[in-house]
RNA sequence: GGGCGCGUAGCUCAGUGGGAGAGCGCUCGCUUCACACGCGAGAGGUCGCUGGUUCGAAACCAGCCGCGCCCACCA
C-alpha cells in the first residue's frame, strides 16, 4: 500500500458509498467480468435469464429485490468458478409502450391514426432509442452483474425470427387458428386481451328484473340482469332442467320486449335455480357463459356492441351510436314505459376490468387468432409433477399445476401497432390465407395481391420464448449451446401463469428442454403500512433514492434481509442495518489493514487448479492460539450456514447470519480479544486476521459487492501476486471441516460468558464504567484467559486481598471503594431468587416420573446438568 | 364457491416438539487509541381464541375469530 492510499485509509472513518460505487462498477465493466465466453456445457455453466424489464420501465422495488437475488446467485456461482451468464434484455411491452408514445403524441395534439402505422412505429423506435436504456443504467447502479454486452430486445431482428418461427410451427401443428369467438374486449386499448389480463373488481350495479312475455300465453318469464342493454342481442331464455317451475315451458318461445324476436326457452345445467328468478336471458354475443350455452344449443350469435364501445346498427335505430351506458338508460326507460320492468335492486358483484387500461371489459364476439394450449400443457405439467422444474416456495408448484389443468385457448392477436406483426397474409381476391416465415409474392391460388394481417401478437407470446431466444435461438449459437437450459428463474408470483408457465411450454416444445431447473418466487414488497407499493397511491419508494441515501450495498442487504416466503412490508430499518454493516465492514477492515504485519513467508502454498484460476493465495493460518483457532472455526460455521441458506434460496437467513457472524463474533469478540497482539505486531494474529478478512470479504461479496470490492483493493497488496485482480472473481470460500475446532469454540465461549457475567454484575451494582475493580483468581495466577477477561471487563489482578464480593467461575471480585456494598447485597438477593425458581422448575420436572421415563435420555440428562449448574451457582453465591 | 398464506416484544419479522429470538425503538452507562452508521448493560411477550395429541406444544391436529392474496362463467 503506498503512502497516499494508506493516508486515505487512515482518514476515511466513514464509508461513503457514493464515492466508491461508480468507480468500482467501472472497473468491473472494463474488466469484462460480466461477459463470459460462450464455452462449456450448460451443466458446468451457470446462467440466468433476467425477467426482461419493460422498455418503458423505471426501476421499482420489485426489480431491486429481484435483481439483488439474481445477482447474489450469479456472483456466487461466478466465484465458485462456474462460467456464469446473467442474460440481459428488454421487453418491447406492446400495450404499455404504445400507450406511452401515444400519450406523448397526445401532448402534441395528434393521435397515432393521424400519422399512420409506419410513422407511429418509427416514432416508438425513436422513443426506445432515446429512453429505452434508462432501466439498464439503473440496474447497473444496483451492482447487477448482467452481461451488458449481450443485451437483447424482444423486437430485435433475430428475436423477430424466433417469434415467426414459433408462430408458423404452431400453426402448422394445428394449434394456432383463427376463429370468431367471445373475447375480453378492452375498450381502453381497443384490443382483445387474454383472460390473464383481466382483473375482477367488486362493483355495485343495479339488477333489473324484466318480464319476457311467452308466445301465445298470458304468462311471462321474468329474467334478472345487470346488463339490460345486452338484451337487444338475446337469442334464448334458459332455465335449469330440474326446475319444476319452468319444466313445462322448455321448448316454448318468449317474445323479446322492445325487439319482438322469438326466443326459444331452453334447458341448461348452468342455470342456478336459486339466483334471481331462475330464468336466465341468453346473450351469446356479449357474455362468455351465454356464449358457451349458445354454442352448445346452436343459438344465433348477435353482436350489438361494436369494438368502439358504442351500440352498433344491430342494436336497432333507437340506440345505435349510443354508448353502452346511454343505451342502458334508454333500454331501461323503454322497458319501464312498456311495463316490462318488474323490479330493480342494487347488487354487488365482481366485474371484469382491463388490467392495462383500467376500462371495464366488454365481452364480445370477435374474429381473432387463438392458440390451443392443451397439448402444449401436457409435458409442461409433467416436468413440474416430476420435480424436474421445481418451485421455491414449493406451494407455487400447486398453483401452477392447478392452472395448467384447466387451460383454455389463448387469444394471441392484439389490435395494436407496436409489436410482432402476425406472419399471416390474406388474399382479398380469393380469401386464401398464408401463414409462413416469408409469404409468397402473390396468391398461389388466384395470383391476387397479398395483404399482411394488421394485428400484432400478445407481448407474452414473445416473452414465452425468452430463455432460448435471448441466447440467439432459432440460430444454433454458441450461447445457446453453452447456457441453455438456464439454472433458475427469479420472478414474482403474479406472472406465474402469464409468463412462467408459457416459458416451460415453449421451452419444451421448441428448445427441446425445460427452460430452467428452479423457479424462485420472490415476495411482494408492500409499503411499510401494508398497502400495495404504487405510484398512484403515493406509497412507492424509489430504489434509486434509497441507493443514493444508503448505498447499493445497504439496499441489497436490506432487501435480502427482509425477504421471506411470504409478502413483506418494506423495512427502512433493514436498509439502514445494511448501510451500517457496510460501514462496519469498512472500519473493521481499516483496523486490520492499518495494523496487520503480513508474514510473507506463509504465502508459498497457493492451491492451484481451482476452477477459473481464482484460488485463494493463502492457506489457512496455522496459529495455535485458542482465539485464533476459534475465529477460524466460527468462520467455517458462517460459511457453511450462509452457503446452505443461499443454496436453498433462503436469503434472509443468509444475510442475517452473515451479519451476526461478522458483527457479533468477528468484531465484538475476536477483534477486541486480539487487539493487543495486533498492535504488538504478533505474526499469528496478523496472519489470522488477513486470512479471515479475505475469506469474510469473499463470503459477503455476493450480497454486498461494492464495499467488499473496495476493501479488497486495499487488502490485495497484502496478499501477494497470485491474488486475483478483483474480488468479483475471487474464489468463494468453502467450509473446511478440518478447521472446525469444537474445543476452541467451547473455551472461548466460556471466556465470553464469564466476561458478560462480570460486566452485568458491574452494571447492576452501579460501578462506574471507568473503574477498574480489584479481583483475584481463586487458587491461582492471573493467567489467560483471566487476563483477557480482566481487560474486557475492567478487572485488575494485582494481588489485592479481602473477602470476595462476587464469584464468577474462578474469578473473585474484591471489595473496593468503587463498589456499593448495599447494591451488591441487593443484587445477590435478586440472583438467589432467580436461581431458586430455576432450581424449583428443574426439580419439578425431574421429579415427574413420566418425564424421566418417557423423555429421551439426553433431554433428561441435560435437565439434570442444568439443575446441577444452578445448585452450584447457588452455593457459590455470597450471603 | 374453491384454494393458499398469515396472526410471536411498541413496530417489522425469525423461530416448527424440550429452558421465548433479531433489527429498529425504549431505559441506563460510556468521546475505551476501527467504527457514535459506535461500545457495554438492561427492560419489554397469557406466542389470536378454544379444545385435543404428548411426559412435554409458540410449534402437531381439529374447530373458531381476525387479516391478506389467488383462482372461479351465479346472470
Amino acid at each position: 500500500m503506498d503512502d497516499e492510499r494508506r493516508k486515505r485509509l487512515e482518514d476515511t472513518t466513514r464509508y461513503d458509498p457514493s464515492e466508491v460505487e461508480g468507480r468500482i462498477l467501472e472497473r468491473w465493466l472494463d474488466g469484462g467480468y460480466f461477459h463470459p465466453d460462450a464455452e462449456g456445457s450448460p451443466d458446468e455453466n451457470f446462467s440466468i435469464a433476467i425477467p426482461p424489464p419493460n422498455v418503458t420501465g423505471a426501476l421499482h422495488m420489485g426489480h431491486a429485490l429481484n435483481g439483488t437475488v439474481q445477482d447474489v446467485l450469479t456472483r456466487l456461482n461466478r466465484m465458485r468458478g462456474r462460467n456464469s451468464l446473467w442474460a440481459l434484455g428488454l421487453d418491447h411491452a406492446g400495450i404499455a409502450t404504445q400507450a406511452v408514445v401515444e400519450r406523448e403524441l397526445g401532448e402534441e395534439g395528434i393521435s397515432r391514426r393521424d400519422i399512420g402505422r409506419e410513422a407511429f412505429v418509427e416514432r416508438v423506435w425513436q422513443w426506445r432509442e432515446q429512453y429505452g436504456s434508462a432501466i439498464i443504467e439503473q440496474f447497473k447502479r444496483l451492482g447487477a452483474s448482467c452481461d451488458y454486452d449481450r443485451e437483447r430486445f424482444t423486437l430485435d431482428e433475430g428475436y423477430v425470427r424466433a417469434v415467426v418461427r414459433v408462430f408458423v410451427a404452431l400453426y402448422d401443428k394445428g394449434y394456432i387458428y383463427r376463429d370468431n369467438y367471445i373475447v375480453n374486449w378492452d375498450p381502453g386499448s381497443r384490443s382483445a386481451i387474454s383472460d390473464l389480463e383481466v382483473e375482477n373488481r367488486e362493483v355495485e350495479d343495479r339488477l333489473y328484473y324484466i318480464d319476457y312475455p311467452l308466445e301465445g300465453s298470458e304468462r311471462v318469464l321474468t329474467v334478472a340482469t345487470v346488463r339490460p342493454e345486452t338484451m337487444l342481442a338475446d337469442t334464448a331464455v334458459a332455465v335449469n332442467p330440474d326446475d319444476e317451475r319452468y319444466g313445462d315451458l322448455v321448448g316454448e318461445h318468449c317474445i323479446l320486449p322492445l325487439v319482438g324476436r322469438r326466443l326459444p326457452v331452453i334447458a341448461d345445467e348452468h342455470v342456478d335455480p336459486e339466483f334471481g328468478t331462475g330464468a336466465l336471458k341468453i346473450t351469446p354475443g356479449h357474455d362468455p357463459n351465454d356464449f358457451e350455452i349458445g354454442r352448445a344449443n346452436g343459438l344465433d350469435e348477435i353482436v350489438v356492441i361494436g369494438e368502439d364501445g358504442l351500440m352498433n346498427a344491430q342494436a336497432g335505430e333507437r340506440v345505435a351510436g349510443l354508448s353502452v351506458e346511454e343505451a342502458r338508460e334508454a333500454v331501461v326507460a323503454a322497458l319501464r314505459e312498456e311495463g316490462r320492468l318488474r323490479d330493480e335492486e342494487t347488487y354487488l358483484h365482481s366485474v371484469p376490468y382491463s388490467h392495462r387500461s383500467g376500462h371495464r371489459v366488454e365481452p364480445l364476439i370477435s374474429l381473432q387468432w387463438f392458440c390451443r394450449m392443451d397439448e402444449l400443457a401436457k409435458p409442461a405439467i409433467e416436468v413440474v409433477e416430476r420435480g424436474q422444474v421445481s418451485f421455491v416456495p414449493e406451494r407455487f408448484a400447486r398453483v401452477y399445476l392447478e392452472w395448467m389443468h384447466g387451460l383454455r385457448p389463448w387469444v394471441l392477436s392484439r389490435q395494436l401497432w407496436w409489436g410482432h406483426r402476425l406472419p399471416v397474409w390474406y388474399c382479398d381476391a380469393c380469401e386464401e390465407t398464408y401463414v409462413a416465415e416469408s409469404p409468397p409474392e402473390r396468391c398461389g391460388a388466384c395470383g391476387g395481391e397479398l395483404r399482411q394481417e394488421e394485428d400484432v401478437l400478445d407481448t407474452w407470446f414473445s416473452s414465452a420464448l425468452w430463455p432460448f431466444a435471448v441466447l440467439g435461438w432459432p440460430d444454433n449459437t454458441p450461447e445457446l449451446r453453452a447456457f441453455y437450459p438456464t439454472d433458475v428463474l427469479v420472478t414474482a408470483r403474479d406472472i406465474i401463469f402469464l409468463w412462467v408457465a408459457r416459458m416451460v411450454m415453449m421451452g419444451l416444445e421448441f428448445a427441446g428442454d425445460i427452460p430452467f431447473d428452479d423457479v424462485y418466487i420472490t415476495p411482494v414488497i408492500q409499503a411499510a403500512d401494508g398497502r400495495r407499493m404504487s405510484k398512484s397511491l403515493g406509497t412507492g419508494i424509489d430504489p434509486l433514492d434509497e441507493i443514493d441515501n444508503h448505498g447499493a450495498d445497504g439496499v441489497r442487504f436490506g432487501l435480502l434481509a427482509m425477504s421471506s416466503t411470504q409478502d413483506v412490508r418494506y423495512s427502512a430499518e433493514r436498509i439502514q442495518q445494511g448501510q451500517d454493516l457496510a460501514n462496519k465492514l469498512w472500519n473493521a477492515s481499516r483496523l486490520v489493514l492499518l495494523n496487520a504485519a503480513p508474514d510473507n513467508s506463509r504465502q508459498e502454498q497457493a492451491p492451484v487448479g481451482a476452477p477459473g484460476g481464482t484460488s485463494l493465495v493463502q492457506g489457512p493460518p496455522s496459529s495455535e492460539r485458542v482465539e485464533d483457532r476459534w475465529i477460524v472455526s466460527r468462520l467455517q460455521r458462517a460459511i457453511e450456514g450462509a452457503t446452505a441458506s443461499i443454496d436453498s434460496y433462503d436469503f434472509a437467513h443468509a444475510a442475517l447470519d452473515l451479519y451476526d457472524y461478522f458483527w457479533s463474533e468477528l468484531c465484538d469478540w475476536y477483534l477486541e480479544i486480539v487487539k493487543p497482539r495486533l498492535y504488538d505486531g504478533d505474526a499469528d494474529a496478523s496472519a489470522t486476521l488477513l486470512w479471515v478478512l479475505e475469506q469474510t470479504l469473499a463470503l459477503i461479496h455476493p450480497a454486498m459487492p461494492f464495499v467488499t470490492e473496495e476493501i479488497y483493493s486495499y487488502l490485495r497488496g497484502e496478499l501477494g501476486d497470485d491474488a486475483p485482480e478483483m474480488l468479483v472473481v475471487h474464489s468463494y470460500p468453502e467450509m473446511d471441516p478440518e478447521l472446525i475446532d469444537e474445543q476452541a469454540e467451547r473455551e472461548v465461549q466460556a471466556w465470553i460468558d464469564l466476561t458478560r457475567q462480570v460486566r452485568r454484575w458491574r452494571d447492576l451494582v452501579g460501578v462506574a464504567a471507568a473503574s477498574v475493580l480489584p479481583a483475584r483468581v481463586s487458587g491461582g495466577d492471573a493467567t489467560p484467559p483471566h487476563e483477557l477477561v480482566g481487560r474486557l471487563a475492567r478487572l485488575s489482578f494485582d494481588g489485592a486481598e479481602g473477602e470476595a464480593l462476587a464469584t464468577f467461575g474462578s474469578v473473585e471480585i474484591l471489595p473496593s471503594e468503587d463498589v456499593d456494598a448495599e447494591q451488591v447485597r441487593h443484587r445477590i438477593a435478586e440472583r438467589r431468587d432467580a436461581l431458586l425458581s430455576e432450581v424449583a422448575r428443574a426439580e419439578g420436572k425431574l421429579s415427574n416420573a413420566r418425564f424421566v421415563d418417557k423423555a429421551p435420555a439426553d433431554v433428561v440428562e441435560a435437565e439434570r446438568a442444568k439443575l446441577a449448574r444452578y445448585q452450584a451457582e447457588l452455593e457459590e453465591l455470597h450471603p
